[in-house]
DNA sequence: AAGACCATTCGGCGATGCCGAACGCTAGTA
DNA sequence: TACTAGCGTTCGGCATCGCCGAATGGTCTT
């Protein structure tokens, strides 16, 4: 782990935190001095990772995050195969679709139907039912288990139950009046990301026929990006069985 | 600068050239050692910036990317204040309309209508209506002037014209059948991005109603703000007169 | 079986970036 | 007007941190 390049990618996290900040703000949440964090700042200001406001000179986030955000999106073999399985699951389930990827203790929404600008949402992932089939194969880790409503279970229960059945479920533990069903989804050999249904809590528990059609697209997916089996064997677990 | 952030940086750009790089390919691309590459790659790696496939070793880059972006826009106060007038502006002309910002040689889109899909896309400055706006502002400078297509005008001409008028044009420069019109948007004391419509070739010229309405929405934006005149003043061509 | 490529580890030399202090600036205040 | 407080920024010296070359254990190809 490198010093410097550690400390610019925390200065970006600090800078996710607001909108914008000054130099001794920045320097101060890293306990670093201000000029230590001057340098780090100037880098990423010539690459267009952040920018400085001209009058304040405060500093912000900047358009080239934007860029490698998208090309990532571009890249992602996940993302294009997803695409029509989502846009049908949505149309079939009227049913508001995502699919996520793991980052740490949260999850990324990286596609979404009916309304693609879901796309970039973070969702901490122990609030979640996409988050729960990741933590159930060890793609996430809770780091940060505060609760976001009164219904946020903790810990995360039935995670065994989430690898025998392909399924997990969240009742309004993440957005009172949202409740969701998620599946994995796996390449080879790992789990990748997972799909999932929003629903409104009026319309909870959704219909034996919506949870099938969830699981056949997680399991369509799957097969695309090279998966032989579904739902998809959880490497530790089979190791010390 | 410090060396190895910048290279931590030069590493994100060249992964953005590729679906997916080995540790060697980066190196080479860097001319720099691959144990030298592998520590910053480690490091990106604990951030979530780039990701390791399991059963190739090749990296790509990382989800945490995609949360940069996303938070970025949400910052973005001209991508808020932007949004209703694109809205208004698509709906009245038929046309595509983008907002972008400068990076370096190009333009980003910060916000599109009608379809938000565009957002994130990147295109040369020196060919496009958005970026000839923002390099008659200093906004952008051409750093790699290749032509894109036949039409692809080089180097970029009338930009006094565009600083007079608060318009630019650009006919099949970026992609054939296309033509793009733009206007300059700016805050109290600097032009920060531009908003334009993407014309069909078939279409073009625009109706004058077409190009007053975009000028109209350049300058409300504009004025939301904290512009107080428009088209805006440039200050490197006020400060030599 | 041998070769090539991969990511990865280690250790020593030296360049590199860290930090404290000083500067110029703007804004708000007495 | 003078004065303080905060800002971003610059500079230089010491020591640290990270760079690189070489060596390792893999896997896949020939």
């Amino acid at each position: 782990m490198i010093q410097s390049v550690d400390r610019a990618l925390r200065v970006l996290a600090v800078l996710q935190g607001a909108r914008r900040r000054s130099l001794g703000e920045i320097a101060a949440a890293m306990g670093l001095a201000p000029s230590t964090v001057h340098g780090i700042v100037r880098t990423l200001l010539a690459h267009g990772m952040v920018v400085q406001e001209r009058d304040t000179g405060l500093y912000r986030l900047g358009p080239a995050t934007l860029k490698l955000g998208n090309v990532y999106l571009d890249n992602l073999e996940l993302r294009a195969h997803a695409q029509p399985w989502i846009a049908d699951l949505a149309a079939q389930t009227g049913c508001g679709v995502r699919v996520a990827v793991p980052l740490g203790g949260d999850v990324v929404v990286v596609a979404a139907a009916p309304t693609p600008d879901e796309v970039g949402i973070v969702v901490p992932a122990h609030a979640c039912a996409l988050g729960k089939v990741l933590l159930a194969y060890g793609m996430c880790t809770v780091t940060d288990p505060r609760p976001m409503t009164g219904e946020t279970q903790l810990p995360p229960r039935d995670l065994g139950t989430v690898r025998r059945t392909g399924l997990a479920n969240e009742v309004e533990e993440a957005v009172l009046g949202e409740c969701g069903a998620a599946s994995p989804v796996a390449t080879a050999d790992e789990v990748c990301g997972a799909v999932g249904l929003v629903v409104p809590a009026g319309a909870w528990p959704p219909a034996p026929a919506t949870l099938d059609a969830l699981r056949r697209a997680a399991r369509g997916i799957s097969r695309e990006l090279g998966a032989s089996s579904w739902p998809p064997r959880f490497a530790e677990e089979s190791a010390t069985a």
